[in-house]
DNA sequence: AGCACGCCGACT
DNA sequence: GTCGGCGTGCTC
């Protein structure tokens, strides 16, 4: 019987495949194909692994080779253009193929156990529609009704399934966008540059109807991949194209799924039966055989950058996968990133402009300064600000006050010997947090009791210093008893399903005044909100990261972006918003005042180009952290001397800025060229010899750094 | 990364 | 006398 020697990729920080000795267990057993799943003995253990070889004879000697123990036939193999995807990753961020293949699955179907597997693949082969999962459980609960309920489905006439409901009038801009989306042949990156309610939803949605209809009518089969930031935008969207296409299969892939759910939702994309994925950047890796556009929301969003593990722009890989399989990729942002707005000036992005606020009457809000100088703040608020949300109180519309600040306050502190609360493990202040009675870290998240007295000279007076949302909550409160106050952020959301049902809350009305952290910001369309206040942005605005103000920007636009979108306001104004600074002719603020991105862009991106930043340099970061910091230190000495290279920067290594979390010390290196295949191949062979460095300091790379 | 083997301190 | 600390070595 057959034989032969599968390369088989594992998830292990090893930088090579492993060889498998594969036989037919009966006659006519076919040779596991590339790119199928398979169990494999590793080490003492067993794993699961995707083949990506086949080769005649191993390099290694024989009795080193051991058998392959299962292959997962009931799963059709991930196709060449999915492993390539992979492979593209694995080379281009210097990570072992099997860590960027296998992670990327869902936990079900790298399980040793079948049961889950095939209870996902039995779920998808009995559905075709959506609307599924009342009626399996049910159909489980009660065998007999089952098959009433198949008769059921079989009797019924199958809907045409690219009947979509009625979609709402697009203006001339954005016709022409979805139109040249919708045109595209060949790859095409697609920058879709539209203010904060300019309508790019419906934009997306109106090109994904006519790529679906155009395949459908060729006999083709299509996929389409909207990618979102957040999970919390998931459902509001997921909702709306569920509406336009009732007789789709539109799946979510995001960490937020249930693992059932999830091995069935990335099931239903690999075997081509979700038409439309909507999801986080995870799902930038999903297999979608029949993809034919990818669309990225708020592409500048930093969340499409992976921080931990495999440091990946979803981004970056949504352009290289649609250049790879020759489709378009839109880009939709009111402030792109300074990468794709570069990209767009030198015409290798195509511009699609919207400059109108969609909704009927809908223009965009008016920006005002408060000089924190002259309108002094009580707890935080000016009362130019108290007053403006008390008029919309007056008139039942919403006001929401962003404030980028979790917690209480800051800082706990003591007046009379100075003492301030430190956290034991990390160079960081530990936050209090008021509803808990606790004073936390959010960087290694150590919680401690709020302390009766001052630790050191027993003072009990001690002083929460600066604000957060809490404690701007709890002010709020005292202005306004009668005012419904709800706040937003990662500690009021913690439980599941809890910032779904508080978003809800505020677009049923149940809200008056909501404020939050930057979770609030991002993509809610909020009917009747016509305020937003900016509590405290001053502080980006002198960070040592240069990449700061065009976070900050975007941010602010983002937020502003929140007022008045539906409409006028009851008193016949637009949406207003209002940023307290101390800093009011700051030139970032002046630029909000005006919406002017293509200003603000352009000075940006000037400036980086003389102090040779990106867009106009590539750059790749050595973290070290060590329990001493020489230990760390002195690796990054090693490793800038280890290789020379033309064209190639290797900075100082610089302990990082914050230097100690959890008791480790950390440092940095920085790694700089102007052309990105140079560093590629230069961080290749730098690697090779790095990995034979002896040291007691762990490290990684980052290829393409955000928070240097 | 796991998961072993392998040699030195405080406990039933 | 053992349980267990984490140093170092290997995984086709």
């Amino acid at each position: 019987m057959e034989q032969r020697i599968l390369q088989v990729a594992l998830d292990t920080p090893l930088h090579t495949v492993f060889d498998y000795a594969w036989q037919a267990q009966a006659e006519g057993e076919l040779v596991p194909a590339i790119g199928q799943l398979v169990v494999v003995p590793f080490g003492r253990r067993e794993a699961v692994g995707v083949v990506v070889g086949h080769v005649s004879q191993s390099a290694l000697e024989q009795g080193k080779i051991k058998q392959v123990i299962a292959v997962r036939h009931q799963l059709p193999p991930l196709s060449a253009h999915w492993l390539a995807l992979c492979g593209f990753a694995a080379d281009y961020y210097q990570r072992p193929l099997g860590e960027v293949m296998l992670p990327g699955l869902p936990k079900n179907l790298r399980a040793l156990s079948t049961v889950a597997l095939d209870k996902a693949l039995n779920a998808l082969g009995r559905l075709s529609a959506p609307k599924k999962s009342k009626a399996r459980s049910k159909a489980r609960a009660h065998p007999e009704d089952e098959a009433r309920q198949e008769t059921a489905a079989a009797d019924a006439t199958p809907a045409d399934p690219m009947q979509f409901a009625q979609a709402p009038a697009l203006n001339a801009a954005q016709q022409e966008a979805a139109d040249a989306i919708a045109a595209a042949h060949a790859f095409a990156p697609l920058l879709l540059y539209g203010v904060t309610g300019s309508g790019k939803t419906e934009v997306y949605l109106q090109a994904a109807a006519a790529i679906l209809r155009r395949a459908a009518e060729s006999g083709e089969r299509a996929q389409i991949l909207v990618l979102v930031p957040e999970i919390n935008l998931t459902p509001q969207l997921e909702g709306n194209i569920r509406a336009r296409f009732p007789h789709l299969n539109v799946v979510a892939l995001h960490s937020g799924l249930a693992e059932g759910e999830r091995a069935r939702n990335w099931l239903a994309a690999h075997l081509g039966q979700a038409q439309i994925v909507l999801g986080t950047r995870l799902a930038i890796l999903a297999s979608l055989p029949a993809l034919k556009l990818i669309v990225i929301d708020e592409e500048h969003d930093p969340s499409y950058k992976q921080q931990e593990g495999l440091r990946y722009s979803a981004r970056d890989l949504a352009v290289w996968r649609a250049h790879q399989l020759g489709i378009p990729v839109v880009l939709g942002s009111a402030t792109p990133s300074l990468e794709t707005w570069q990209h767009a000036q030198a015409g290798r992005y195509r511009r699609l402009e919207l400059r109108q606020r969609a909704a009927r009457e809908a223009v965009l809000p008016t920006v005002k300064v408060i000089d924190l100088e002259r309108d002094k703040p009580v707890d935080g608020l000016t009362a130019t600000l108290i007053a403006a949300v008390r008029k919309r109180l007056e008139q039942g519309e919403q006001s929401l006050l962003f404030l980028n600040r979790r917690g209480y306050a800051p800082v706990l502190a003591c007046d009379a010997c100075g003492w301030i609360s430190n956290c034991m493990r990390c160079d960081a202040f530990m936050v209090v947090h008021r509803p808990e009675r606790r004073l936390r870290c959010h960087h290694c998240s150590l919680e401690l009791h709020i302390p009766r007295a001052c630790p050191t000279c027993g003072n009990v007076d001690l002083q929460p210093l600066g604000r957060g949302t809490q404690r701007v909550e709890e002010g709020l409160q005292a202005i306004f008893p009668e005012a419904r106050v709800l706040r937003i952020d990662a500690d009021s959301t913690r439980l599941k399903g809890s910032a779904q049902s508080a978003f809800d809350s505020v677009h049923r009305g149940e809200v008056d005044i909501l404020i939050g952290t930057q979770m609030v910001a991002k993509g809610h369309d909020f009917k009747k909100l016509t305020l937003v206040g900016v509590l405290n942005p001053d502080t980006a605005l002198f960070s040592h990261d240069y990449r700061a103000s065009e976070r900050l920007f975007a941010q602010l636009m983002q937020v502003a972006g929140r007022a008045g979108r539906a409409g006028l306001s009851a008193d016949g104004s637009s949406g207003e918003v209002l940023i307290q600074t101390r800093y009011p002719h700051h030139p970032l603020y002046q630029a909000v005042i005006r919406h002017d991105y293509d200003g603000f862009a352009g000075e940006l991106l000037e400036e980086r180009r003389q102090a040779h930043f990106p867009p106009f340099m590539y750059q790749a970061l050595l973290r070290a952290e060590a329990r001493e910091l020489d230990t760390a230190m002195a690796f990054l000495k090693d490793a800038a001397t280890l290789l020379e290279a033309p064209a190639i920067t290797i900075n100082e290594p610089i302990p990082m800025t914050l230097m100690r979390v959890a008791n480790v010390e950390r440092a940095q290196l920085l790694i700089e060229c102007a052309s990105r295949p140079v560093l590629q191949a230069f961080l290749k062979q730098w690697l090779a010899l790095l990995r034979q460095v002896k040291t007691r300091a762990r490290w990684s790379l980052e290829v393409d750094p955000v928070d240097i």
